[in-house]
DNA sequence: AATCGTTTAAAACGTATGTTTGAATTTCAT
DNA sequence: ATGAAATTCAAACATACGTTTTAAACGATT
């Protein structure tokens, strides 16, 4: 179990470092040295950097989709909650290799880092790869949220989006914070807890300006 | 106003290209070549790489602290809503040579791609040289939701802080995006005008689970 | 045991980076 | 106009990077 194969050590040590300080910021002799394997495998096993990279998202996403179009199938004919919607997701999350919190952070890290220093050939992987399976959510979306007008529909699935990434990217040193300023214990768990209310009050916020207008009818 | 000092242009130049690129990614080399100027200007002006990163945020944080300390001023012995505070925020970086909505995205992405590819020494500079305003800002805020619980706070804060830096980090692809699909000519203001109900939203959401307990009494 | 494809190893390659140097040039108060 | 200070410039420096190469070690098949 300590010993993986090449390979996969490869992949561990990568998924660390790149959560870590980034994709550029990252060198392959950092990856071989930690994975305690030669400079050339990299290159023998995955061919290049850029593809070392794909392959390290390749094996967080590619059991996600499997367990998350499964979970998908489930709720087709239902009338799920926007709550229960977001649960879904979630929950999927946990089923598909990332019930470890921390496995769970440096996930999250790593997406962030997908958005942020997005190289092209990151972004064209993974719209490619995985853009089935999230449609298909976006057309749940789509049912729980009629009242909405597709461009409300459109941002506010953008802010979930980043307020999920953005704070999940971070949720080690976030944690810590809230722990020594709060004096309390937190946990990833606990932060999910907190997220899932504020997703699904701020996408299903009633926009005063938009309801003004009837204080004039009335 | 086309030939400005070398330190300028070094600045518009790099900031340009790390908002495009991150800071890892932009080269000095890069940033001369655009800005016009010696190679080696950089390290006379501004020191170093790192200095010069810290010089991109300065150059906007300066007067944006400024203003906004002034901002905090007015409303001190007021009572405003979370809309309200949440639109001074908005008000103030408008006020602060941020008005230029390109300029605006921009800042944001240079924001984000801190807190992501957040190299020690610039997280350290940020914390220690304006955590001041930061820390009043957030004094307004408690004011304003005394229904929260510290930690319901501290991670709503941080969930509206994801939900904006990460949307308004790629502004222009997500307008893109979203004028392509839904046939519509969105405006940073209109992405605002969308954020602020979204957060406003999010911050006081009800937590169902909480408020549970209740049921069992009645 | 010999052979063949697969995997690992050490070293070197070419390139790009941030930085420094020292001379040339400009700036500007005297 | 002059001389000192500030700035620009081309060139080189040292280092780190991703990748390639060549040979050695390994493992399964015959």
């Amino acid at each position: 179990m300590a010993q993986k194969d090449t390979a996969g050590r490869i992949l561990d040590a990568a998924e660390a470092l790149f959560s870590e300080k980034g994709f550029a910021e990252t060198s392959l002799r950092n990856i071989t040295t930690k994975a305690g394997v030669n400079l050339a495998a990299v290159n023998y096993h995955f061919g290049s950097k850029k593809s070392l990279i794909q392959a390290v998202f390749a094996r967080y996403l590619a059991p996600f989709c499997e367990q998350f179009s499964l979970q998908l199938d489930l709720i087709e004919n239902q009338q799920p909650s926007p709550e229960q919607l977001l649960k879904l997701l979630v929950i999927t999350l946990t089923k598909s290799g990332l019930e470890n919190p921390e496995k769970f952070g440096v996930f999250m890290r790593l997406l962030g880092l997908a958005y942020s220093q997005g190289q092209g050939h990151l972004r064209k992987f993974l719209t490619s790869e995985y853009s089935e399976v999230f449609t298909r959510y976006m057309k749940e979306i789509n049912r729980v949220t009629p009242q909405l007008t597709p461009m409300e529909r459109f941002w506010r699935i953008h802010f979930m989006l980043g307020a999920a990434v953005f704070t999940m990217s971070s949720v080690d040193s976030l944690m810590a914070m809230a722990d020594h300023d709060l004096d309390t214990k937190t946990d990833v768990k606990d932060v999910i807890a907190q997220l899932m209310p504020f997703l699904a009050s701020g996408l299903m916020a009633v926009d005063q300006d938009k309801t003004d207008g009837l204080k004039n009818v009335e």
